[in-house]
RNA sequence: GGGCCGUUAACUCAGUCGGUAGAGUAUCUGCCUUUUAAGCAGAGAGUCGUUGGUUCGAGUCCAACACGGCCCA
């Protein structure tokens, strides 16, 4: 503390000062009736002499951002929630004494203001203040006014100030309120229950991945943070609720990049007595509808690329994508010990556990995933790498399943249900194999979800969808970590 | 896990060949009543990420580590 650097120790004295002339620093007395938006939004269009004519009052509370003194008047940026507004303090208007309290005031400070609005010389709308308060002290310095915070670690750790300061970051998390709210908004209206399920399981399941481990105290007991949500929600279908979706965040035990954060925000939901191809129209329909509310077209540019979200999207079995796509050749993907062959040449390892469909998705991610930019649907999935899903009646080996990609990232997976308590136990079984065999993502045995199933679930398909890629897709935002408040990090060094 | 890059004042950044640390913004002082990143004059502000090494001398060279970014697995 002795070392503290100077700046902030002079705004601390600046507070002691305060509190000895009697001013309280941060007290909680000011209420403003106006914010900025408002204000620009009913006068912002009248000119000077229709603003002489108003002689309504406004009162606006916000941080000090920018600060032009000159002797004996002051212009200023107010910023609140909604915007900036110019203000203009003279000492003739609110005397001496009030003025050379406002010159004291450091740029940060929050501030509570009453005036009258005017146009500047320059035709700036500008409010005229008579008379203001200090409401908050700020005792850290603002970044620099023209290039704001840049350094990405302390955006991030300091998400505050990157908010304060960068107003393309505070449009990124207002458009991904937009959307969730968007999200909720379709689903209601199309007949689909909010719900909430467990976040600390005891079983963890429902996705392959490595789960956090928690433990609770009075219970005894491991708990597992969700990785997916799925397995109650098919219960609530047992239930008897034809339709559920849920959005919440799902932990993931795993890496961390530009597409990963180990918590993450899912929408999913599920549908009684309706298959994958449902869905996969249901989707479309939705990205497609919420391109148009943000932006009033369906199509969007992501990081260079234009992208046409106009239904209907491209279909693709994962078979055929492999050779149109991935240009590895038909006779190749259609015979196992080949694809198998060529996925390890290429420096895939497969477990003992896994073969072909294994072998099949690991040269997927690497050829085809990264091309698929304009919106695709990824069918015919093998039937390995899909212990939830239904069976395909016409192929046993193939799952009725489907992934969403758009601009070379996954931003949805959704399947036909597997409802058939036999088979899902087998499936089951076959996972909890390879986790004994060292698979750590493998699924574990959930005798309760069989015994749901054993109750009789109707059929029914159910997707989850990414909420954070999707946001990161509508806003052109090239890492997760810009879509999310608080991304993870580790503790400073 | 690997490779590359970065870390210097509160912020944004310079720092040459290894020779006592620089600018702009912000802060403080003075001037200034229509500015727009206001202007002018002056001042203060640094554990150069950390630890070790080489050297007469290290922000600069070497090593390890920490944190972050990008790419790869």
């Amino acid at each position: 503390m002795q070392d503290e650097p100077t700046l902030i120790r002079q705004r601390r004295e600046k507070i002691r000062a305060l509190r000895a002339a009697g001013i309280e620093p941060f007290a909680n007395t000011f209420r403003p009736h106006h914010r900025v938006a408002d204000l620009i939004a009913a006068y912002g269009h009248l000119d000077q002499g229709e603003l002489e004519k108003l002689t309504a009052t406004f009162s606006l509370a916000g941080r000090l951002m920018l600060l032009r003194q000159f002797g004996k008047a002051t212009f200023f940026h107010l910023q609140d929630e909604s915007g900036r507004l110019q203000g203009y303090i003279q000492r003739q208007e609110v005397g001496p004494e009030a003025y050379t309290f406002f010159k004291q005031l450091d740029l940060g400070d929050i501030i509570g203001l009453t005036g009258r609005l005017f146009r500047t010389k320059t035709n700036e709308l500008t409010l005229a203040v008579q008379q203001f308060v200090l409401v908050t002290k700020a005792i850290q310095p603002l970044p620099e006014k023209y290039h704001g915070l840049t350094d990405v670690e302390l955006r991030y750790r300091r998400r505050y100030v990157d908010l304060m300061v960068n107003p393309e970051v505070r449009e990124v998390f207002r458009r991904r309120s937009r959307i969730i709210r968007f999200l909720r908004d379709f689903m209601d209206q199309r007949g689909f229950l909010e719900v909430e399920t467990p976040m600390m399981q005891p079983i963890p399941g429902g996705a392959t991945a490595r789960p956090f481990q928690t433990y609770h105290n009075v219970l005894a007991m491991p708990l597992y943070l969700r990785i997916a949500p799925e397995l109650y929600l098919k219960r609530l279908l047992v239930g008897g609720f034809q339709r559920v979706f849920e959005i919440n965040r799902n932990f993931r035990n795993e890496g961390i990049s530009t597409q990963h954060n180990p918590e993450f925000t899912m929408m999913e939901f599920y549908q009684a007595y309706a298959e994958y191809e449902d869905l996969m129209r249901l989707i479309e329909e939705m990205v497609a509808a919420l391109a148009q509310d943000l932006y009033g077209t369906g199509r969007i540019t992501y990081q260079g690329h234009e992208i046409d979200l106009t239904p209907p999207w491209r279909r693709l079995a994962m078979a055929e994508a492999l050779t149109v796509v991935g240009q590895i050749p038909a006779e190749i993907v259609r015979d196992r010990q080949a694809l198998i062959k060529l996925a390890l040449e290429q420096g895939v390892t497969l477990r003992p556990s896994e073969g072909y469909g294994r072998a099949m998705a690991k040269l997927f991610d690497l050829h085809v995933e990264p091309k698929l930019i304009q919106p695709t649907f990824i069918t015919a999935f093998p039937i390995e790498i899909s212990p939830l899903s239904r069976r395909c009646q016409d192929d046993p080996e193939l799952a009725d399943r489907f992934e969403l990609f758009i601009a070379g990232k996954e931003i949805a997976n959704g399947f036909s249900e597997l409802n058939d308590p036999e088979d899902q136990r087998q499936r089951f079984l076959k996972q909890v194999a390879a986790r004994e065999a060292g698979n750590e993502e493998a699924h574990f045995m959930d005798e309760d979800f069989v015994l749901a199933l054993e109750y009789g679930m109707p059929p029914a398909a159910g997707a989850g969808i990414g909420i954070d890629r999707l946001v990161m897709l509508l806003t052109d935002s090239p890492s997760i970590r810009d879509v999310i408040l608080f991304p993870q990090l580790r503790p400073e060094g």
